[in-house]
DNA sequence: GTGAAAGCGCTAACAC
DNA sequence: GTGTTAGCGCTTTCAC
């Protein structure tokens, strides 16, 4: 095994100082020209690189940002993480990426892990489990550590952050708004995320736009579950039943279990039944039929993470900062799902 | 902004050597007991955490593997990673994570920042850009430099690592005879890969299983295109003349996207038509009829990937290393698109 | 124009 | 049982 290249052994075989070859290699102007040439391609042949981990040590800075996502299979999150890694290779940062799994432990295990000067700052969406248990001190003592964190998606109001979220309440409210308008009357709604944030927020913007038009809400017409399993159950039994015209869906599994379910009792949609669900793109529109959504624009929330955290990071006075949440605005998606407006 | 809690700040504060802290939090038996608990304790007060770019400084090692993906939208990718990730955070091990938009230019832009000593080894899948230019010049220069590799689905045979893959060919051959068994006569199979190393291992496999059974391969069922929209064109042309009684799709896009065409069409699946694709499990279960598969197993190729590098990174002998090929065995999965057998 | 030395945070061999 | 020292690879201040 050959020697590795280091500043060290570069300065011994050409017979010059450490300090020399640094600042050869940075293009000092104290070094003549003639050394810098000499230094330089010594370098290139020996295919020098200089250790980022000695750098970060000096300079107190890894360049490299945590990202703590709760399961990567869903589409939502794997958009938002190709979001961040984009913006975020675009300014020069690494991304180190832990999967928590939805559980609170390894959330902690990853923030403990990363926070040890392994990365400069935090983006992360907060897991089922901890969700459920309302426990939020892990985040606090990250915070307590200086080391900054932006939430997005599913975040905790108690904690003093960064945060970018969708504009949930509102673009229920408009989903139900749309499935009022176009005729039904007896919207349902679907849930298997009752336990997250999220998923309540969108509960009760469906509820306002029926206040909003004196439709009383039926418990009957309301699926909030907390899994996959539970779910179909009830979705099953509620269009058995068979008194429903239409169903707003708030999460990409209720979206298309409920569309899966319905062609297989016979419902043709968008006639007899139209379905507006939270889901990703591109498998929505592979459906068949394909699926209308309310688009949540994954990439952009990732964006929008990463730029606040970065700027948080390269802001020097840090004194007078305060945390700022960022709206991203979701979009109604018409596809065949729907009856055309 | 308190001063940050290091061996150092801490020795000063409690009167003692730098060594003697860092020993006492070690739980060396060369230190009291009583300044042992003296020093745990401060420590624990003021948080401390050991800096992990110091301690990678000195091992010369960062426990965190790169990961390169060339996109992590596609399931099956995001599988690999998830199996990946586990498998890492079990053996200790930080998963930092590019992804290269199958574009060679981020693909050797990601090698080279994460070479510097971020990383101590590589699990990568090769960019489109780089199979179809079939150029590998920036994986052997990587190896060079001593950081291993291993490569999973998308190799280079060129390359000297460790590789895991699918059994892509004899995959292909099963599931064509599937079809040929269930009766079909008129198998088409259908590729927007055709430029990648696996696409033409699957088509290979689909010829040698017609050969195999006396039947002769004919051109106009063959659809193999590089990219979804020149696909899009020609499936729709293959299933309007009506000759074909069943489809390979050997990848996820070409799969989907012919299923939602031929219900269009009013084909009746899987009595006109059967369907089978490679592709992922959740969301071909999701499909409507649901689609048969061959499964890749991505979990699997992420932890075997993980494995290989891990045990590589661990074995210190490395003079008489020779490099590996893993193959995961694939599995059809019947479901809706298919006969029963 | 070049080099010596200190220091980033940590460990470990070696004094004492 | 505790402290001193050197060193991981690099930058930078200060001598010369």
């Amino acid at each position: 095994m050959k020697t590795k290249a280091t500043l060290k052994n570069i300065a011994k075989e050409l017979n010059v100082s450490v300090s020399t070859v640094s600042k050869a290699l940075n293009n000092s102007n104290e070094i003549s020209d003639l050394t810098k040439k000499r230094v330089q391609e010594y370098a290139k042949l020996k295919n020098y690189k200089p250790n980022l981990t000695a750098l970060n040590l000096k300079n107190q800075s890894t360049k490299t940002i945590g990202v703590i996502i709760p399961n990567i299979l869903n589409s939502f999150f794997a958009k938002v993480f190709s979001g961040i890694e984009k913006t975020a290779e675009a300014k020069g940062y690494n991304v180190i990426t832990c999967i928590s799994n939805e559980s609170i432990d390894k959330e902690i295990h990853a923030l403990n892990i990363l926070s040890n000067g392994t990365i400069d700052g935090f983006i992360l969406s907060i897991s089922e489990e901890a969700q459920k248990l309302q426990q939020f001190d892990h985040f606090k003592s990250i915070l307590k550590d200086d080391i900054p964190i932006v939430m997005f998606d599913r975040i905790a109001d108690e904690i003093n952050c960064d945060k970018v979220i969708v504009d949930d309440y509102e673009s229920a409210i408009n989903a139900t708004n749309f499935l009022i308008q176009s005729g039904s009357k007896k919207i349902a709604i679907c849930s298997s995320i009752n336990n997250l944030s999220v998923g309540k927020l969108r509960t009760n913007g469906y509820l306002k736009a029926l206040e909003n038009h004196q439709i009383k809400a039926n418990e009957n017409l309301m699926i909030l579950t907390e899994n996959e399993n539970d779910f179909d159950q009830k979705a099953n039994k509620l269009l058995k039943e068979n008194k429903v015209d239409s169903i707003f869906a708030i999460d990409e599994y209720t979206a298309t279990a409920v569309l899966k379910m319905s062609l297989k009792q016979g419902y043709k949609i968008p006639k007899d039944l139209q379905i507006i669900g939270f889901a990703d793109g591109v498998w929505s529109r592979r459906m068949t039929p394909s699926l209308s959504t309310v688009s949540q624009h994954g990439p952009e929330i990732g964006e929008a993470a990463a730029n606040l955290l970065i700027t948080k990071l390269e802001s020097k006075n840090n004194e007078n900062w305060k945390p700022k949440t960022v709206v991203i605005k979701t979009e109604l998606r018409y596809r065949e799902s729907t009856k055309k407006n």
